[in-house]
Parts: structure tokens; C-alpha cells; sequence
DNA sequence: ACCTTGATTAGTCATTTAGCTAAATGTAAT
DNA sequence: ATTACATTTAGCTAAATGACTAATCAAGGT
């Protein structure tokens, strides 16, 4: 699939939107962000590697936990992209990103 | 389904993004795409169909031709957007223009 | 080495999507 | 009014997608 239609794709979907707008608040591990959204684990698991393999999100381990972030080196096309949906400013989206500060993992995983 | 949800799912297919980079050449009428792209008038109809309801064309009359374009008053967000739609160049958007400008109606429709 | 816990993969199922053809609608010209 | 042609709607099919549960993999701590 051409690169540019795998990304759009990639942010066409709610549940991926929300994620990542979520990630622009700090990094997480995949039981943080299943707990926000409320999706099983393999779900949510599903559409972060649709959302790595767009080249938007990346993923480290620490310990025992993966943990999703924004990419760090973007090439310009995603950096602006990025940039234009961290302006978006939804309810939905300011919600999650208050749910995505106060959750702790050491609690809920 | 959330606005800027239905805006990337709109940009998510292959034939909408090529859609959206002829148009960036010239208003087009159905057929002249559905010429270009090869698929049915239908399935175009219902492709532009889906780009004029994310908010990313529009449509006129222009007697029996129904005319799609981009869209000419632009929110912030789609503006942005469509500004870096318009830095993409790969093979299938060049040779898709180049098709586009040689594409007279009076010869196809 | 074993067990616990977090994440991913595999397999299923329901829903959505993109394509088609045929029929309906709209517009202009005869 | 009738015909011709562009477009849209309706109805269908095949493929893709997103969800789940069960099973497996990976890492750490006992």
C-alpha cells in the first residue's frame, strides 16, 4: 500500500485518533492506554502496530512494560502532520489526555 | 463519526488521495476521472461522494457536467491539510496530472 | 527452573467498505 | 415531449477491518 494512504489510514480510525492524542501527553504502556479507551489488550495492541507501521509511533521496553510514543525522528511529512493534529482540541481528546496524566501503571496494571 | 476521524478515513484509499492530487491540477467532472482512474462512474460518484462530506472538495454545475474541486473556503485545519497533500510527488500523482491536464472533456464524456 | 504478569499472535465472527451492474434522476438539446 | 447523456441511488458481492477469546511469547522476580 502507497506510504501516504497507510497513514491516513492509520489516524482514520476513532480509537487510533484518541491514542494518539493521548501519546502527546507522555509515553505509555499498552495495559495504561487499554484501561483509557476500554478495548481488550489485543485490540489495542492491533492499532498500535497499525499506527508504528504508518512510521507514527514508536515503541521501547522498559522492564516489563512496552511503552508507545510519538516518533521521535519524523521525516517532514510526519512532523508536520503531527503538528497539525496536536492542534486538534476535542473533548473527547482533552478527557482522555486527563485521564492519560492521572493514570498511573503501578495502580491499574 | 468524529470530523477529523471521517476526514482521514476519507484520505485513506488509495483512489481518494489520487483523486485529491488530479483536482489539485484542475476542477474535473466525473467521467473525466472516472476516465483517468479507470474504475466505474458509479464508484467514483461515491468516492467523491465521501471526500465532499469529510469537508475536502465541492461540487458545481456546470451545465450537464457536475464540476468537483477542492474546496475553496477552508477551515484552518482542512487548509493545513491540503497544503501538505500538495507537497506529496510520487510517480502515481505525477503521471495521474500529467494524464489530467491532456484530459479535454468534449473528447471522453 | 518456575510462576506471574504484560504484550502479541492466531483464529473467529460481525461489520464496514469498495467495487460492480441496473435503474433512477437531472439537465440540455432536438 | 422525447431523447441523449452525465450523474446518483439501490442493491448486491467479495474483501478488509475491528472486535473478541484463547493460546503463546517475553521479561522479572521468587
Amino acid at each position: 500500500m502507497n506510504e501516504y494512504t497507510k497513514i491516513f489510514k492509520a489516524l482514520g480510525d476513532e480509537t487510533r485518533l484518541r491514542i494518539i492524542k493521548m501519546l502527546e501527553v507522555k509515553k505509555m504502556c499498552v495495559c495504561e492506554i487499554t484501561s483509557i479507551i476500554g478495548s481488550s489488550a489485543p485490540t489495542i495492541s492491533n492499532h498500535l502496530k497499525i499506527l508504528k507501521e504508518a512510521g507514527l509511533i514508536e515503541q521501547d521496553r522498559d522492564e516489563k512494560y512496552m511503552n508507545y510514543s510519538i516518533v521521535e525522528n519524523k521525516n517532514e511529512f510526519i512532523k508536520n502532520l503531527l503538528e497539525l493534529i496536536e492542534n486538534i482540541d476535542e473533548s473527547q481528546s482533552r478527557s482522555d489526555k486527563e485521564t492519560a496524566v492521572r493514570t498511573d501503571r503501578a495502580h491499574i496494571c
